[in-house]
DNA sequence: ATCAAGTTTGACCATCCAGTCAAGAACCAT
DNA sequence: ATGGTTCTTGACTGGATGGTCAAACTTGAT
């Protein structure tokens, strides 16, 4: 009398905590590189099971013994992306020299873009779609240590420490131009050759504009 | 013994150039809006025409009896978009005053962000994509005309009436400043409170940003 | 009023796609 | 080697979606 399903040996995507086996761990690693890869280019539902499976070099049914679901996966991404999203901003440090540590931040976003254009691009989509999967985190992660940050910034600009500038869009401008470089990649490779790496100058230039910008 | 289809009556898409009756011209129009909303969103494959008819308050066969395709009526979309992308670009004057041309450069791209954000994120969704589908244009048109306003920028600097820039990622950097605007505009809502305008205070931040960078 | 052209739609089709399943293959502790 | 467990996949299903069509309705010129 086989019981109908076995019972502790659920699908290992949520319940079993960590993966178990070398094959577990090795294959998981390779569905969410290949699903960031289709994710990030294509949005969530532009995204088919079978082109993440083709660049997995996977079956699709194999994908689905290692993940809930296309929303699984594409959650689990998300969730690890955020939760090194804020880094470098949380780094930005009270007791530090404001204008090296300002100057370190937009150095450190821009690493990221240099480093995880995909994730960029992940987080791009997202957002581009009215950050539905997200919202809760935006609101209220990101939305405080914006919001004690932004209050850094300004007590630095009273200070005169830095120039007057408003703190919330020089956080958003640091944004906008270290990520343009991974989300319009695209866009800068068409312009300026695509052997020409996108981000070439780009350090030179957004420290000579925070320089500027930020000297009393 | 009637022809068995109507021969000179086509569909009025792509044959007919110009949209005949009032209804044509309305009914085009509307649908153009609310395609541009979902396209906007949901990217190109995340949209459905059923989406669309919703949106627009007519049934999908109707939908189809104004454009060939969700195809068509995403190219069209594009290709209006396409006319008056560059324009803002194109007006930068070699005549006028360095510092006055490419300020009234930025606020111009800044009021495309503020008065079409549908159109900016439509642009958005299809880079990140890869811009498959305006490869052309921007291996063409834009890069043409960015070589040209690059060169003007880099005269500019090299004559010493602007700082020393790279021209390039000046031009970028506008792009990406503005541009942010539009395209996350939902993350900064969720930041700055959605009842607040998310491009309040920018134009004045990226007016004391743009002198400091290209004062002498 | 009449009728031909233009417009609208319910019902339908073919394809795509996320997800299932049962059977088989590979793995590994003994 | 053996047997239980883990891994893999071909074949399938149900629902969504782009697109078709013929029949109906509306419009406007006469």
């Amino acid at each position: 009398m086989p019981a109908p399903k076995n019972p502790a040996a659920e699908k290992p995507g949520t319940p079993a905590r960590g993966p178990r086996s070398r094959i577990q761990k090795r294959n998981r690693q390779i569905i969410l590189d290949a699903a960031l890869e289709v994710f990030s280019t294509h949005g969530f539902r532009g995204a088919t099971l079978d082109q993440i499976a083709a660049q997995a070099g996977l079956s699709k049914p194999n994908l689905l013994y290692y993940f809930d679901s296309k929303d699984a996966i594409h959650r689990d991404l998300l969730t690890r992306l955020l939760d090194t999203w804020l880094d470098p901003l949380r780094m930005l440090d009270a007791d530090g020299d404001p204008q090296t540590e300002i100057m370190a931040y937009m150095r450190r976003k821009l690493e990221m873009s240099r480093d995880f254009p995909r994730e960029s691009r992940l987080f791009a989509n997202e957002i581009l779609q009215g950050a539905p999967r997200i919202e809760e985190f935006i609101r209220h992660d990101l939305r405080s240590l914006v919001d004690e940050k932004a209050q850094l910034l300004s007590d630095w600009s009273q200070a005169g420490r830095i120039a007057r500038v408003d703190p919330y869009h020089l956080i958003f401008s640091i944004w906008a131009l270290t990520q343009h470089y991974a989300d319009f990649a695209a866009q800068i490779g068409m312009i300026r050759g695509d052997s020409h790496d996108p981000l070439d100058g780009a350090e030179p230039f957004l420290e000579q504009l925070y320089t500027r910008l930020l000297t009393p």
